[in-house]
RNA sequence: GCCCCCGUAGCCAAGCUGGUUACGGCAGCGGACUUUUAAUCCGAAGAUCGUGGGUUCGAGUCCCACCGGGGGCACCA
């Protein structure tokens, strides 16, 4: 096995020369020496002369090498497609105009002991784009564009909030308790505490707790973990925004959430007019807003709120086919009467306000309609995008929404909330009029980048274990004792 | 979990209502070539057709099961 180099000097990135020799004249050479690094993807022997194209991180460039005056030619031309190589030489332009990097020496970085995919059809099979990524981030140019606009876009999220006085923090990922949001956890198992622990379905419970410790303006960027199933939208573990505002309500929240959007479109997109899946959205602020009983009006052609009484809400939502279900109360029946009706239709922006308090565990009732919740979510290109709301602030409250809660899964939901009674007690210490809010990262960078399946836009989207034989399929983690 | 579709060499990809040795291209291997742009040209090679059963004189093709993937439904963000 050849050693290759440990440390390598290199003195410009491809992009960099590009941009500095934009009107190099055909057939010229320059004085400037470079020393760039990356994968070989092309190569034309030409007997006395090669042609190969260099990848790096930034960008492609031509090799120019020439059997009289590059070292080792032959060794140059036996290089294999995907070897990883640095190139020193002058920048020149050929005679038909390409800018190239004339191979005055080189070395090779590592080699490419697998050949890579076709140089021009690339990889069709979604099964090998996602499970051997580190091929497909060279072969698919929207694919490694993709994933640098999502380092962007969270970039300029941070930046952002920042600039808002937002701190930033990082809370357990390992919950005893599974709470802040509807959804079925992942549990596993602590061995020296000798206790179950659950995946966080979402880090809502203990930002606010660090509202409570005196964070006013406070923020997470964090992967979240839900055992459910899996489509274009969802991926079982998937990246949320959440943060929390002390003294502002679901209002203040509404323009920071238009404003925050709109504005890492612009920084990085350069607009707030974009097209997904064909349709044009247009992101500049304000978004419209409108109640969950105005949008069913408008959709489903029907009058209904929480004074409708439940016989006929629930006739209603049988008329269009929603499945009901004997526990429901007339908010549920209400929400899935908007889910089933409006929400496939909605494109937006648009905000959905008003929801049912009975869906709304840790909302704050609105204080203008009781029994509604100052809570939203906004659909942008026919897709939720966030959920917020004006928090729950009276431990009292709290307690009884957790105990209904808890009835609902004695009932059998498995993905109703449990009673969290430290978030109670941190509630009794005091947490002024808040309002927060949770961001699905992915479905962002889904929306700003064009992206309609949730794996184009997670580097290593969850998949069906490769292997049923070997370490896999046995133990991989020692029970005993 | 349910329904529909897909699986042919490292990659892309033909293969018709079942019918000899499964068409090609790229990459890889051998050779030619001093300005190519998916270079071109010549030559040789590479496939248990996802796996296992079955139907048939004969299966890549039809049937069943399983594995993996995609889409939809359900659940959810």
């Amino acid at each position: 096995m050849t050693d290759f180099p440990y440390r390598y000097d290199v003195t410009h990135s491809v992009s960099e020369i590009v941009d500095a020799h934009t009107d190099l004249e055909a057939g010229t050479e320059t004085d400037t020496v470079v020393t760039i690094a990356g994968r070989l993807m092309l190569r034309r022997d030409q007997g006395k002369l090669a042609f190969g194209t260099l990848q790096d991180s930034s960008g492609r460039i031509q090799l120019f090498a020439m059997a009289k005056s590059t070292p080792e030619f032959d060794g140059f031309t036996g290089l294999s497609i995907g070897d990883w190589i640095a190139v020193t030489g002058i920048v020149m332009m050929t005679r038909r105009g390409e800018l190239s990097v004339r191979v005055d020496g080189w070395t090779v970085l590592g080699s490419a002991g697998r050949s890579f995919p076709d140089k021009w059809h690339g990889i069709s099979d979604p099964d090998t784009r996602y499970r051997q990524r580190y091929v497909d981030l060279w072969v698919t140019d929207e694919a490694r564009q993709t994933f640098t606009q999502r380092s962007q876009i969270v970039a300029s999220m941070r930046r952002l909030l920042h600039d808002q006085d937002f701190v930033e923090v990082e809370t357990p990922m390992l919950h005893p308790i599974p709470g802040g949001a509807l959804a079925r956890p992942f549990v596993t198992h602590h061995n020296a505490l000798d206790a179950d622990l659950y995946l966080r379905i979402a880090p809502e419970l203990y930002l606010k707790r660090l509202v409570v410790g005196g964070m006013e303006r406070v923020f997470e960027i964090g992967r979240v973990f839900r055992n459910e199933g899996m489509s274009t939208r969802h991926n079982p573990e998937f990246t949320m925004l959440e943060l929390y505002w002390a003294y502002a309500d679901h209002a203040d929240m509404m323009r920071l959430t238009e404003e925050l959007v709109a504005g890492i479109a612009t920084e990085v997109l350069g607009t707030t007019t974009i097209e997904y899946d064909g349709r044009e959205v247009d992101l500049s602020t304000p978004w419209r807003r409108a109640t969950m009983e105005e949008l069913i009006a408008e959709h489903a052609g029907v009058e209904v709120s929480l004074d409708t009484p439940i016989d006929e809400l629930r006739a209603i939502c049988e008329t269009f086919g929603v499945d009901t279900k004997a526990h429901y109360g007339p908010g549920k029946l209400i929400l899935e009467l908007y889910e089933k009706t409006c929400e496939a239709e909605l494109w937006g922006p648009v905000y959905v306000t008003d929801y049912p308090i009975e869906v709304s565990p840790l909302s704050r009732e609105h204080r203008e309609r009781p029994g509604y919740a100052e809570r939203f979510e906004a659909i942008v290109a026919g897709r939720e995008l966030c959920n917020g709301f004006s928090e729950l602030t009276n431990p009292a409250i709290q307690r009884e929404r957790f105990e209904a809660q808890e009835a609902d899964r004695d009932a059998g939901d498995d993905e109703a909330m449990v009673v969290d009674e430290d978030y109670l007690r941190a509630l009794e210490y005091g947490l002024p009029g808040t309002a927060g809010l949770g961001v699905g990262v992915d479905r962002l960078v889904m929306l700003l980048t064009g992206t309609t399946t949730i794996r184009d836009v997670v580097l290593f989207p969850t998949l069906k274990p490769e292997q049923v034989s070997g370490a896999a399929d046995g133990e991989l983690v020692d029970e005993e004792e």
